[in-house]
DNA sequence: ATGTAC
């Protein structure tokens, strides 16, 4: 047992000096290394339990003082009642996430925030929330993946020029969908985004690059999709004349990449903040005048603009593969923080699973496999900090979509709409999310309906249970 | 959402 072994538990100054006694006199009893580190572990955690007698009793009370004090600098206790925030669509809105909502507007460093109407329970802040922070970033604000995002294509071609048969030929020769899936190394696309020097700039970067080139064009698991369908502009918008179009419609993240990158900085939030309340663990932040905080940054725009590179490489294969051009695109990532102005200040702006809404800006907003999704224009609600829903959101949790619902009644709906599906678990059935139609309705002063999607062929990953 | 773990 070394020095090494306690900084590599995260012991600081006089701590480990102490830690290193102990676990020396531990040795001495004849106790074994791995168990000593656990025991230090355990004081770690709960110095407070050791803090009566024992070997540990002197390093648990430097760790208490040392906790305090930097609990004192971080200011992390949390007001004792939320701040006040608007919400679109209540009696859409599980409890769960009003709760987790409130927890958010507690913390010290919260300033305002908002619910949107697809809101739903997450890990932390819940998806569908928006929070603005003052000079702090909460990686679990942002959310697992990093830069999830959509992105429309609307191609030089009526709809029904584009038969079935070559739609899934397409999207199966051209997409990649699965956990821990990547590209064979000569099938690999290239951008600009792996040519930045900032991959240079942190080892977590740097470590994870191959990663990131292996899986770049790639679409993961869970609700990301890759889908041909028909646009229909009531009027003329978007540079197009009003009418019928073949489109493509994207939903994809920044992978392996920026989970990796948001597991790495959330636990590091959560070291840096031992006594948050257990409420808000998982809203640990780090400050923007920290490097920690600083590193976030850089690391978690590179996944912002990672994922939209890897809609720019499915929209462009398949864009080449019809051998048509491209009359308009939209994108936006809408999970990620914004420096944004909030009444005069500049504030930290989390949006997880929530689409900028700025007046004159373009989103999209999906319903599910087999509904409709939304081209929008933002009207710039300053009380939703210029935000709008991502989606329908979640009706049924995973688990539950997976219990009640009947695969024969989720191939009905499919039918009935004309949707062909390739993967798709049941947890991703319509069945499974809000009526898309009540979504949009709630949010009418949030946003401007331009266009509609219809999807007609659809490729998700499989999932736990295929429909 | 990721892909098998401080």
């Amino acid at each position: 047992m070394n020095g090494k072994h306690i900084t590599k538990l995260g012991f600081e100054r006089k701590a480990i000096g102490l830690a290193l006694a102990a676990a020396k006199a531990r040795e001495g009893a004849g106790v074994e290394r791995g168990a000593i580190l656990y025991e230090l572990k355990s004081v770690q955690a709960d110095p407070a339990a050791y803090l009566a007698g024992g070997v540990y009793a002197e390093l648990a009370t430097e760790l208490s003082e040392q906790n305090a004090l930097s609990e004192i600098k971080k200011g992390a206790a949390l007001l004792p009642s939320p701040l006040p925030y608007a919400v679109w669509g209540a009696d859409l809105i599980e409890p769960g996430a009003r709760a987790q909502m409130d927890v958010a507007m507690r913390l010290p460093i919260t300033r305002a925030g908002a619910l949107m109407p697809d809101a739903h329970v997450g890990y932390g802040l819940p998806i569908g929330g928006v929070l603005a922070a003052e000079n702090a970033v909460i990686p679990y604000g942002v959310g697992v993946d990093i830069g999830c995002s959509m992105r429309l294509s609307v191609f030089a071609m009526q709809p029904d020029a584009l038969k079935l048969e070559e739609a899934k030929i397409l999207l199966l020769k051209h997409t990649r969908f699965g956990a821990g899936v990547a590209f064979d190394k000569r099938e690999r696309g290239d951008h600009a985004v792996l040519h930045e020097t900032t991959w240079d700039d942190q080892p977590i970067l740097g470590h994870l690059f191959e990663k990131a080139a292996a899986q770049i064009g790639s679409s993961g698991s869970g609700n990301h999709f890759a889908e041909f369908g028909t646009l229909t502009l009531g009027a003329a918008d978007l540079g197009l004349e009003a009418g019928e179009y073949l489109a493509l419609l994207s939903h994809s993240g920044s992978r392996g990449f920026g989970a990796q990158v948001a597991g790495h900085f959330t636990n590091l939030a959560e070291r840096l903040h031992p006594n948050i309340d257990p409420a808000a663990k998982k809203l640990a932040w780090l400050s923007l005048d920290s490097e920690e905080g600083q590193a976030y940054w850089q690391a978690m725009n590179l996944a912002g603009r990672y994922a939209l590179a890897n809609h720019e490489l499915i929209h462009a294969r398949l864009a080449r593969a019809l051998g048509v051009n491209v009359l308009a695109s939209v994108h936006n990532s809408h999970n990620l923080a914004w420096k944004q102005q909030v009444d005069g200040q500049e504030l930290i702006v989390h949006r997880k699973g929530a689409t900028p809404a700025a007046a004159g800006q373009l989103g999209l907003i999906p319903g599910s496999m087999a509904d409709p999704g939304f081209v929008v224009r933002g009207r710039g609600h300053a009380d939703a900090l210029e935000s709008a829903s991502h989606g329908a959101g979640r009706q049924l949790g995973r688990k539950a979509a997976a219990s009640k619902l009947v695969k024969k009644e989720v191939a009905a709906y499919l039918k009935e709409r004309g949707v062909t599906l390739m993967g798709g678990g049941i947890d991703e059935a319509p069945q499974a999310y809000k009526r898309i139609e009540d979504v949009i309705a709630h949010q009418s002063d949030l946003v401007d309906v331009v266009a509609q999607f219809m999807p007609r062929v659809v490729r998700m990953d499989s999932g736990s249970e295929d429909i």
